[in-house]
DNA sequence: TGGATATATATGGGATAGCATGGGATAAAA
DNA sequence: TTTTATCCCATGCTATCCCATATATATCCA
């Protein structure tokens, strides 16, 4: 399978279009609809990207959870129920509505950061600060990547 | 896997091409894209390039965080999208972008440093240098490999 | 063994296809 | 009708292909 890998940096236009990254759309294009599931980040002023796959995935994680438990259906809300599925244009570009610029804050131009199985859209200066955050973080908190589960050699 | 292993100059032409070593390019050769990783040293003025299974190899470890987590966040903004994958061209060369030579100051040629799993790339004149540090620290700080079972000094 | 011919690598340049971007036209919705 | 959302076309840029050459190592044959 393939990964969100990366940065680029593309224009919004005044139609409030923005081109999907060619290779980001090539990950996506293995899936059943031609597009991207997008939400506003839960934990930052930016916006998260899935393939419409994962969205499965995301499901399976929430069954972790007892059925009607509160925190179940708070996690649910703020992941499934605000996820919008987007259409690629004939030329790879998706429509952003003023509802997600407003979030992140979006102004001419958007970050496509690759994060592996998923990708994060943000505004150029406020990644180029996210960005140094977490580098500093991986340093101090001492951050490792935990043991494979189930990986091959 | 085979390892990356001596060190290789090759020259950089007008259009910011390289060609990857050919014994390198055989270690990347088993991989599932034909291309390299490369991404900013952290440390050095200098690249490092990776075979494209580490990603996968990375992102799949991430994936035993909790998602939406800020530790799993900080880890794949300082990995994930740090990584560029660069494409060989027919003749396995590899093109730079403004921003890798930037960083590692290259001029007409590029050292490429075979270091077992992963290589480096650096300006010929800086790793002559880099290289003599490295083997006086080796010297006067008495540095030993440690026993093969992992267990430190 | 020597010489000639393959095979692979490194390098250069021209031509082409793909991508990002912009704008107008058309179709669906309010 | 007015608005909104697609589609379609046009453009510049850059990545990639394809072809050509030089050098070096490997292979073959007389």
């Amino acid at each position: 399978m393939g990964l969100f890998l990366s940065t680029t940096i593309n224009r919004i236009d005044r139609k409030g279009r923005v081109s999907v990254p060619g290779p980001f759309r090539a990950v996506l294009g293995e899936q059943p609809f031609a597009g991207v599931i997008l939400m506003k980040s839960p934990i930052h002023a930016a916006l998260e990207g899935f393939a419409p796959l994962m969205m499965e995935d995301i499901a399976s994680r929430l069954d972790a959870y007892p059925m009607f438990s509160m925190d179940q259906d708070d996690l649910a809300a703020a992941t499934l129920a605000e996820a919008m599925p987007l259409h690629f244009d004939t030329e790879g570009r998706i429509v952003l509505s003023a509802e997600l610029v407003a979030h992140a804050g979006f102004d001419e131009e958007v970050a496509f950061v690759g994060l592996g199985r998923k990708f994060q859209m943000w505004s150029p200066a406020a990644w180029k600060k996210r960005r140094e955050v977490a580098q500093k973080s991986v340093k101090t908190k001492g951050l490792v990547l935990p043991a494979r589960n189930g990986g091959e050699a």
